[in-house]
Parts: structure tokens; C-alpha cells; sequence
DNA sequence: GAGTGGTCTAGACCACCAA
DNA sequence: TGGTGGTCTAGACCACTCA
């Protein structure tokens, strides 16, 4: 009798074909905002059928990764104002009014990466960091002191004045400036009291509780791009989570 | 030329047959841990193709309500220990050590429902609720008071002695016992300082912050069955959230 | 009307599991 | 060996968008 085949690495078509349009999501021949070839395209262009191409797709836009417009295309997804608020920034306020978000840049330096940091981004410790500090406020007052670190060698066109050109956007940043799109993030929640510098800075009583957001955000094929760690006033906020 | 007719209340035939599956769960066709009928069984009571039950099945399993078991069969979904920690109980130790859990009930109490209460679990202000509070232990030390309101017209079977016999695991009393599987879940999440009645039970000075994490919980059909409010110690645990 | 994604079908073969 | 889910194909038709 003939043996089967054993494939050590085997990986279903859809798969494969997922990983290839990462590759070029990856090498920026799409890049946000942008439609991908139509599904029959892609099907030619791989050798497969539509099918196949299509639950590549499926997986990706369940990701979020892109976006399926019915008549038109499938598009690369963007960090538009509302995504961000509603995927990244989940702190809403408790009596569901929609308010005013600002943010004041506090600064934003050259520095060095520490041992933590490095871990975290995946590069050397030591290596050149930008470091940003700036409030954020609801309806022109203070909630969130947010404290952002990113690689130099990445985000070499961010600086203060460009950030204030984005008026705080991060996200549109990287996306628009470096063709950085994060598609990914992880969040450490605690409680904490607000230490002397902090309580100054959000006109808090030193010893404030605080939720304490620490998240690391992933680009294409879970690099590591940036850390954070937000510092949140919940009197009249709170993080919304939900899950099935 | 003809008129194409419009169907106001057009759905996909997937999302029908989806419907009448969660129809027979809800009913209790068939129970969790159950194999539900194979995909050719139900593509024939249905009288739809094989492909159209699967991309049904797609989504239930998507959403955690059924398992799929390549070569056995699609199960109803069940509340596993360790299900229940990964998806439910998102606090997990900073330094990763994975720890005994434990609880120590402190009451189970008869009660009528506040107005909020009674808004958010949909039932009539003042309606009888069984009201428990209890302590979660991690390594022997308490981290989290809880306090779990439920509806008492459906969870009948709730003592203190049942709370006991399950060792505290709710969602598997509430499973095992009235047939009662949650599939979703809301939180809300703030940082209080303790109050004194929860800094005696936690062993904390009053004041010092707390992760205060409000749930509440939703079974087939999105109806609200539990509501939670868990305080926690998060000096040496956090909050892990992580999303695409 | 042409092109796109969205749905549905029918049938083939594969991988896995249990008896 | 038979039944289950998992993958893949080819082709049909529908719904939507835009020129």
C-alpha cells in the first residue's frame, strides 16, 4: 500500500494565501486607506479558486486588518477618528454623554531604551527611544497622563511639532507619516495612587486611585512597536470591555 | 419590466439557519457538553446545502457557543475550569506564577432588587434576587470581594450549600444545574479607594486603590442573567485585556 | 451595464476519530 | 471502515456601486 505523505508543515491553501497578503501588506505594495486586487484577481494571480482567496480575506477583515465594501473592493483598514476611539481608546464616560477630546503635549525626547523597555519592543537595550509625555482631556479636563515610548529607528519623522500637527491622532501619525499600522494590542490593567508628580499634573490630592492602562500595540506579524502607559482619573470615566 | 421584489426583512439564509440553532439551544434541544446533529443532518432538516449549515456553525463557534471536534462531531459549549479562568477571570499574577484559587463565601442572601439593579437585568424594581458575597482567594490571600446579584425567578437552585458543593465555580453551578450557559459579557472598569467594610475583608488599609470591575452577563438571545461587581487587590495581580 | 463583494450549491477529497 | 469536520473547487445568482 502507498503511503500517505506526512507533511510536517502543512498549512491549509487559505493560509498560505493569508500569509502571502501579509507579506504585502508588510512590504507596503498596498498601503492603508488603499484597495487590494479584486478576490478573481488574487485568485489568478495565486492559482486558486475565488473561494480560497475569499476565506483569506474573511480571516483578515475578522481581524480588522482590512475592510470589505460590497460593490466596491476590499481596502486596507485605516486608524480612522472613530476606530481609534472606539478600538484603542476605551475609556467613555460614565453617564454616556460624547464629549470633547483634547490632549496637551507635555514632551517629547530623544532618550535610551532600559532593560524593560527593550524586552518589551524587541530591540537592543540601550538603543535610542522617543519618549512622550502629554495629558489627555475630556471636555477640557484632565483624564489621562499618558506616557509613550517608541523605537527611534522606526519612527524617525516623529517630533513634537508633527505631533501637534496631528493634533494628538498617534495612530493617523505612524499610519499617514511612516506607513505603520498597529493591528494589535495587549493591556495590563491595575489600580494605583496617583504619586506627587501625577496628582500636580491632573489636579488630583496625591493618592488618588488611578487605573493604570500599560498596553503594547503590534504591527503586521506581531512586531512590537510601542509602549504605553496611560494613568486614568475614573471618577466620572470608565474602561468598557466586552467579550463573548 | 419586472419589479424586483423587496424584502424589507431580508436575511441570509446562514443567519436563519443560525437563528433556528440558537432557537434549539436556547430550548434545550441540546445541553451543554451535547454533540448538536451533524452538519449533513441539519443541512437535511433544513433542506439547505451542507456548505450554508457550516457557515452557520461558522459564526456560533466564533462566538464560543459550540466547539467543533474535527472527526467526532460540533459540541454545546461548557464552562471548563479552565475556560472559565482564560475568559472570564482576567486577572492573572504580574510575575506569571500560576496560583491556587480559592474562595471563602460570606453570605447568600434573599432580596428585592434596587431600580438599577432591576434595570439592568431587565426584571421589575423589586422583584425577589439572591444577593452573594464572597471572597476569591489567590495563594490563600484575599485579592477580590465579590458581590453577584442573579434574578431568583431563574436561578432557583442557588443556596449557600450549592455554592459550596461547586467550590464556587458559578458559571458551572449555573451550567450543570439550571441549564443556564452565559455566552457573553459587559464590564465596566474604574479604580476606587477601599471603603472600610472592604478594607477588613481584604486586610488593607482603608483607601488604597482597588480595580473595581462591574460585569454583567448575558445567555443566549442577549438576555441579562448576572450582574457582578468584583473589588480587587491589584498590588500584585493585573487586569489582562488583549484585542485586534 | 460592468465589476465588485455576498450568498448558495454540489461535489470532491483530506484529516481525524472511534469502533 | 464509516462518519465527522476541514478544505477546495467551479459555477451560479444576488446586491451594491459607479460611470
Amino acid at each position: 500500500m502507498i503511503q500517505p505523505l506526512v507533511h510536517p508543515s502543512f498549512q491549509p491553501l487559505y493560509q498560505q494565501i493569508k500569509s502571502l497578503l501579509t507579506q504585502s501588506l508588510i512590504s507596503g505594495e498596498w498601503t492603508p486607506g488603499e484597495a487590494i486586487p479584486s478576490e478573481m484577481e488574487l485568485a489568478a494571480r495565486f492559482g486558486v479558486s475565488q473561494g480560497t482567496v475569499r476565506k483569506a480575506i474573511d480571516e483578515l477583515a475578522a481581524e480588522n486588518i482590512v475592510v470589505r465594501r460590497q460593490g466596491k473592493g476590499t481596502y486596507v483598514a485605516t486608524h480612522s477618528e472613530d476606530m481609534v476611539k472606539l478600538r484603542f481608546l476605551r475609556l467613555v464616560a460614565s453617564d454616556g454623554s460624547r464629549e470633547l477630546l483634547d490632549n496637551k503635549l507635555l514632551s517629547c525626547e530623544r532618550t535610551k531604551a532600559t532593560a524593560n523597555i527593550a524586552r518589551i519592543l524587541q530591540i537592543k537595550a540601550g538603543s535610542a527611544v522617543i519618549d512622550i509625555k502629554r495629558l489627555l482631556l475630556f471636555s477640557n479636563k484632565p483624564v489621562i497622563l499618558d506616557r509613550i515610548i517608541l523605537p527611534s529607528a522606526s519612527f524617525k519623522g516623529v517630533t513634537a511639532e508633527r505631533i501637534e500637527e496631528f493634533n494628538g491622532s498617534m495612530y493617523r501619525l505612524y499610519e499617514t507619516q511612516l506607513g505603520i499600522r498597529m493591528v494589535r494590542a495587549e493591556e495590563k490593567l491595575t489600580a494605583i495612587g496617583a504619586d506627587a508628580e501625577t496628582a500636580v499634573l491632573l489636579g488630583l490630592k496625591p493618592g488618588t486611585p488611578l487605573l493604570s492602562i500599560e498596553r503594547t500595540s503590534y504591527t503586521y506579524g506581531d512586531k512590537p512597536m510601542e509602549w504605553r502607559l496611560g494613568l486614568c482619573l475614573t471618577d466620572q470615566h470608565h474602561y468598557f470591555n466586552q467579550f463573548e
